[in-house]
DNA sequence: TTCTATATCCTCTTTTTCCATGATTTTCAG
DNA sequence: CTGAAAATCATGGAAAAAGAGGATATAGAA
């Protein structure tokens, strides 16, 4: 028996999962959470064999409780699960440690070969979720410094160079180094074009 | 009876509405559509009472083919679907002739509240739909002319008003007119933060 | 029909960003 | 310890955007 847990927080695809779940054969399903918090309080009792993890929950993101899950509990795999077909959200649940990302529109074979494949320590992604990943362009995050994530974030929210330089207590024309920089490594033209593909990448 | 279609891509979505809804007293299954296209080649051959209608299709986006529907078979009680819980879909929703909206987080009570609510021709809207609606002001998307779009997506493409004059073939102070009014309809401080917005708002 | 929103165009000034081309200090891993 | 990467600072000039303050033409709604 494979004991299965939920995490998400809309009833109607918890439902129907657990509808889909429940007449398959060796399924043991645990029940649900509909959010990181009371996850984190039902692992503490009992220990699934494998969590369907939504990336959007209320309380913090299914990348981040994804991290803090497979550290605690190594044993545990980990199915990420959304609507989304966006690569940066795959990549950071892989990174993250799970075994596997499947979308919300996947049949119940895919579901269920998903789970197979899972728990005997393999990964799986679902078709479109590799077909995504595997993209040969591929928009790859560049490696920035954290003075130039911190950089970033600020230009992005719309201050001046001058304004920025106040901030981190810098020369103005560091800043701007640090701007020519992540000019550089995102092979941006300007600062519309950075901003964009940072927000498209999830960075900001 | 209560006859009931659905319009959604998420497999999981719809099984877990067809199981709530399978036990129900005086509801009526009448199938689901994957997409838009298949949703309006099923009702030249049956109506259903009420369609679930979820906002992000594949073929089409759920708000236009709700003013196509609601145009075509006045009758047909349309109740809006979706996992995002912002203003300016559920505006739009209502605007095109739906008559209620409801998240996919919403409890089988509350989707029988809707489905029987609408079916006596009146609205209806979720808990958290309502709030969102009559929310004074947060992240309204602005409303934006369609020149103006067309601008705002060649700015986040990194292109100087220059180059997107020569693009669309006007003068650059006629680009530079947009660009002032986009930075005024979204409050932006600049280009920067302009394009973060856009991106986090799903515009571009 | 009149009014309004949209789209178009203009000048002038100031601010900010972009580019080229340097240099020094700090930090961290091998 | 030592070198590489990161972070810091600088100058001077070119390009672009932002801000202020206009104007005209047109199409659609009230």
């Amino acid at each position: 028996m494979t004991k299965i847990f939920i995490v998400d927080d809309h009833y109607m695809v918890v439902e129907g999962i657990r509808s889909l779940l429940q007449n398959a054969p060796g399924i043991d399903w645990m029940g649900h959470a509909m959010n990181a918090a009371s996850c984190l309080a039902f692992l503490q009792q009992q220990h699934p064999d494998i969590i369907l993890m939504d990336i959007n929950l209320p309380d913090k993101s299914g990348i981040d409780l994804c991290k803090e899950v497979h550290n605690k509990y190594p044993g545990i795999f980990i199915l990420g699960l959304s609507t989304f077909n966006q690569q940066s959200f795959i990549q950071k649940m892989m990174d993250n440690g799970a075994s596997g990302y499947i979308l919300k529109n996947a049949s119940l074979d895919e579901l269920l070969e998903a789970i197979n494949e899972v728990k005997k320590g393999r990964t799986f992604l679902s078709n479109e979720a590799a077909a995504t990943l595997h993209k040969p362009d591929n928009t790859t995050i560049p490696l920035i410094t954290s003075r130039e994530k911190e950089v970033l974030g600020l230009v992005a929210e719309g201050l001046t160079n001058n304004e920025i330089a106040q901030q981190l207590f810098i020369s103005h024309t560091t800043v701007e180094t640090h701007r020519k920089s992540l000019l550089n490594k995102f092979d941006a033209k300007n600062t519309a074009s950075l901003v964009r593909m940072a927000a498209q990448m999830g960075i900001i």
